[in-house]
DNA sequence: CCCTCATATACTCAGGATGAACAACACACC
DNA sequence: GGTGTGTTGTTCATCCTGAGTATATGAGGG
């Protein structure tokens, strides 16, 4: 498989005479962290844009695919475990300019997890914080900030940002922080729980907050349902986005 | 930017060593005709899958990007203008194996666009009409229609599917044979045009059918909106899709 | 000129979902 | 027992949807 055939077996093209591409895949991942959507950024020490942002990648290795060369960025660079979260691929940047040295396509994947503490290694930074990003990442972070959001309107995708057990107080901040909007509380409950699979009660509660005080909480876990019919929808405030959905 | 630098500057990973990969791109296009969705397909003959369908596409040359790519096969083995149509990019292919000859990523794209007759090479074919594909096309041509039929959900893609000018029941026509399932033809039109932006009445008409009997119908041009909130809503038939929306 | 046919367009109505506010509940602490 | 705090449940007006029915506008025939 990693053998080359002769040319002609292309037709008119030839790719076995192109300047070599290399694909790698950068990895956007999202958390909800100090009530806010950080994202995880390593800082670059060498290389074109050192010193400057990037976001997690690797380059595919020859028996990989790119959601394997995925998962193994995020075992290898942000110390997850790829079964714990949700894994997607976003999309793939391809400008022919985009890395200086070569060219270099990336397959850019999106990560929805729930806040593991501090990395290995790189940082969580609030998305938007400002800083300097390395390549396209700037770029690739926009499209994944945007995917998260769009997806948390019709899918269960929320809880994957929260702990296995949760309120739905806190399943309620993740939205606030992802759509960085708020969001009715009451209305919110009545939906998350008249959806059937979205949410199931443990039976269980928590304490309200540290000292106590305030009605206990009760505690969910994830229902098998992955689709909202009908979506729960951010407030149209500005509208016109170009919402990706793959 | 062709040339490459010293693999040092990419740390603990030298792609220049790797075996070669071949960056593609293959375009599923989407029409409707004769009152179905249909795609264009060629039929291969030479290499592997000899006599197979395929998806349009072509390589990425060293100076262009994806979407340039993807234009660049629009135009030369459809004939189509790909400034007339709808052209976004839908997912990448990266499994080791696609293509026995050798590593051969493929970015594939989406076409949508109104019926342009017959094309110069390929065929229509309405989707899901069986025969066999190369490689793995029908994966990219399964991402694709599902990909379309979300999309006719939340934007106004489905003008992109009808000639400029257009009568409500052609825009009808087009969601049916997308979805491939029946809606509601009045309340289609309330809804339709009770959001605003997505279509413009001319204040012209056409005749109802070829006879002439029937009440002459109101032509409409593409508005400007681009998404629809709240979403026109498929019946909720067959749950669970993993709408993917880029 | 009225009637029928065919298609487009408009209206009605019940049920469900949404946005907003308010009421009731369950704990800790004094 | 009262107060504070946060959770949970309820109400209500409004909008949206699914479904059905009625009206409008053309051609053609008696």
């Amino acid at each position: 498989m990693t053998a080359i055939h002769p040319a002609a077996t292309f037709g008119e093209y030839d790719p076995t005479t192109y300047p070599p591409f290399a694909v790698a895949t950068d990895v956007v991942m999202l958390t909800v962290r100090e009530g806010g959507l950080q994202v995880l950024a390593v800082r670059r020490d060498q290389g074109p844009f050192d010193g400057a942002l990037a976001l997690p990648g690797t380059f595919l290795q020859p028996d990989e695919d790119a959601l394997a060369a995925a998962q193994r960025a995020l075992r290898d660079k942000a110390g997850v475990d790829p079964s714990t979260v949700h894994l997607e691929q976003l999309a793939t940047f391809s400008a022919p300019d985009r890395d200086p040295r070569m060219r270099v396509v990336s397959i850019a994947h999106l990560v929805l997890l729930a806040d593991p503490g501090d990395p290995p290694t790189g940082r969580w930074r609030p998305v938007g914080a400002g800083g300097t990003w390395a390549f396209d990442h700037a770029a690739i972070l926009a499209d994944g900030v945007e995917r998260a959001r769009a997806k948390l309107e019709y899918t269960t995708l929320a809880t994957s940002l929260v702990a296995p057990r949760f309120t739905l107080r806190d399943l309620h901040r993740v939205y606030e922080a992802v759509w960085a909007q708020p969001v009715h509380y009451t209305n919110f409950r009545r939906k998350v729980t008249s959806i059937e699979g979205f949410v199931t009660d443990t039976g269980t509660t928590r304490p309200a907050n540290a000292n106590g005080s305030g009605r206990p909480t009760a505690v969910y876990t994830a229902g098998p349902a992955t689709d909202l019919h009908p979506p729960l929808t951010r407030a149209t405030t500005a509208d016109g986005e170009d919402a990706q959905r793959p």
